[in-house]
DNA sequence: CGCCAGATGACACTCAGTTGCAAAAGATTG
DNA sequence: CAATCTTTTGCAACTGAGTGTCATCTGGCG
């Protein structure tokens, strides 16, 4: 009886239309992720999950995220030696910078990143299938 | 007895004045670290001592490749879901091109990437410590 | 409401890497 | 060259992230 369902992804109608059954155990993810600022792991996300319904497991926040990463619902990123983070799809492509310091993540874009990127691939002979741009660093101290 | 010591980083020195030990084990990775042409894992790097001395042991491998990342004596690159593989520094920074089907590491280099990298985090009031910048790619079929 | 393929929770397991510890082996000194 | 004092090693036990197995449960269709 809510009335979003227009700017983010909707969950439940891709699930559905994939022939996978919504659960409670997928609903609630699915509600923490239409919800959710940041990049959580899957930890978190059972963290969160747990707060709503205590008797969802880890494993099934695991199967879950492989099943919505296959639905090309979510993005997986492996930064930096730490486990999985998630993030919603449906937004413009973007890469990241990590914040060294807190672990923040911000998004940013670059057209002509994405185009040199293109332009080597050819130059190497390569179809691009996909590509990992991440920045690690800390905030400049204004001193 | 050999004499090749000027084009690659010398290992030896490099431990002898970080204080580290020159041990049989570690005198064996760091040979074949030098003679290597493509990044290997620690595993495999483990084989290749092996053949040398087969009392090296997986963990000294490890630790090692630790030792030596500490010293900025070599790389590490965590790729695309597989175990970590190294390659010796020393050389002009690089990004790489791996290919999905083979796992070959293909180096590239733009310094316009960089450029405008810099530029990003400058915008976003960030210093940069370090990148990562990976193509997953495969060979185009001239059909 | 009843059925049953698909999903779940619990738990064993894998894989990459780390750690604790007693034994071994570098380096440094006499 | 031997005594000594650390550092390093090999081994095996452990950790953390994620996967696989399987008996049980349940969503959604008839």
């Amino acid at each position: 009886m809510t009335k979003q369902q227009n700017q983010k992804p909707d969950y439940e109608k891709m699930l559905r239309k994939a022939g996978v059954r919504i659960t409670r155990p997928r609903r609630a993810i699915v509600e923490i992720l239409t919800h959710c600022e940041d990049h959580p792991d899957a930890l978190e996300i059972f963290r969160r999950a747990a707060e709503v319904d205590s008797s969802i497991s880890l494993s099934t926040v695991y199967r879950t995220m492989k099943v919505l990463e296959g639905l090309g619902a979510i993005h997986r990123h492996a930064f930096e030696g730490g486990p999985s983070r998630f993030e919603q799809a449906g937004g413009e492509h973007h890469d990241h910078l990590i914040d060294l310091d807190t672990g923040d993540v911000i998004e940013f874009k670059s057209d002509r990143i994405e185009h040199l990127q293109n332009e080597i691939a050819e130059a190497l002979g390569y179809d691009i299938v996909h590509h990992r741009l991440e920045l690690y660093g800390r905030k400049r101290k204004a001193s």
